[in-house]
DNA sequence: GATCTCTGTCTATCAGTCATAGATAATCTA
DNA sequence: TAGATTATCTATGACTGATAGACAGAGATC
């Protein structure tokens, strides 16, 4: 009835609950973190199928039988990554106030962000060629983006501009993190001025509507 | 004299101006040229040896005259990178007023990366495994920051909080105006605002020296 | 003029990459 | 037990960057 097109016979009584075996399913799994230890040992351009065959005591060619093609594979360390960063964000206890929310969740991405420079690259740079993200693996960046949006409009960031203000500061800083202090937290300290500043400057302008910022001192050239 | 070792005969006269011949520094230069438009077509990991040599009518072992391995063609390609930046801030008539000259790098900055995806990679995303640009490569990005440096002072940002906040919020402007409207502006006409917001919160919270920030509202845990 | 050296380029080859084809063993289903 | 499906293998193909070694031509030197 409402089933997939079961083209031939009609005969198979399984449900195919996930179209794949429990142990294959599980075999994957173990196949993705391997792949992550790997980028992050040789660079996320830079795994070898034949070493990720080998750290599963699988023969190259058998990867074939989990992933489509070696961007396949990209695709599901993707989602891997972006579900990690989704698990996080919800696991904490949300806070009451609505600001310390929302610099708790800046702070929680810049940190996920610099403990995995490779993981940040995939998902947040586009560093592989021809690599673009299926729709079942940006599902859950689109549920991150979803819950970043609650915690923004929770504290009046609502304009386009204040959210795309926001969202450049936040990658801005996950970026800077990555790249000078890897590991440290010289940028995730500067989140809750940043999201102090965006607010109040937000507010300001929402105030007097349309009027001229207060600040420009525009030169007569 | 103040020569490089000359362990031979010490006969040559010639200065060797640049260890190379002129036309050898062109062909060099013409392949980083062709490099680029390999890049923008294959990506910058992308880049076929035998398609780059094919495309200056040599063999690929040839190239090999002029870098030593692909990861010194990725550092040639670094340094004309940047170069280019630096050339484009320094082209431009500094604008009299301080903070309208700092808005006015800045949108050089975003402007300029926007304009090429894997241009903007190389210089300020570590994509490739290993490659880590040359102290001779890194020379113009350092004169770059020092050109930065001195429009940040001259808008009185000078605390080094103050800076690393700067250098985020440029990063995540260039960052999503890439990613999300490449060749547009929409990231790009928010510097004014951004700028303007930063010089006066810090202004601000020097006129009133590390006393608690007035917004800061933290809840005890 | 004969010789030497250096430069630029070539062909041939190597080890490594992802990917496909086709065979075989193991497991599940009827 | 017979048949189908799954999981894996070996062998191979078309690429990749890199190296070895030969060769032709230009200038300098004797």
């Amino acid at each position: 009835m409402t089933d997939r097109q079961r083209s031939t016979t009609e005969k198979n009584p399984i449900a195919t609950p996930d179209r794949r075996s429990r142990r294959h399913l599980a075999k994957r799994a173990r196949i993705i973190d391997n792949a992550w230890s790997l980028a992050r040992r040789d660079g996320l351009t830079g795994i070898s199928l034949r070493d990720l065959a080998d750290s599963v005591d699988l023969r190259q060619p058998s990867l074939y039988a989990y992933f489509e093609s070696k961007l396949d594979l990209y695709d599901a360390m993707f989602e891997d990554g972006q579900r990690q960063l989704l698990d996080r964000c919800q696991a904490r206890e949300p806070l009451p106030d609505p600001l310390d929310e929302l610099v708790a969740v800046v702070e929680d991405l810049v940190r996920f962000s610099s403990e995995d420079v490779v993981r940040h690259q995939l998902l947040f740079q586009r560093t592989i060629p021809d690599f673009e993200p299926s729709a079942a693996a940006m599902e859950p960046a689109r549920q991150f983006v979803d819950l970043m949006s609650e915690r923004l409009r929770a504290s009046r960031l609502e304009d386009p501009g204040d959210v795309d203000l926001f969202s450049a500061i936040v990658s801005g800083l996950a970026h800077q993190q990555v790249a000078n202090d890897p590991g440290g937290d010289r940028w995730v300290l500067l989140a809750r001025r940043v999201v102090e500043v965006l607010v109040a400057d937000a507010d300001q302008r929402s105030a007097r509507p349309t009027k001229k910022p207060t600040t420009t001192r525009r030169v007569t050239k």
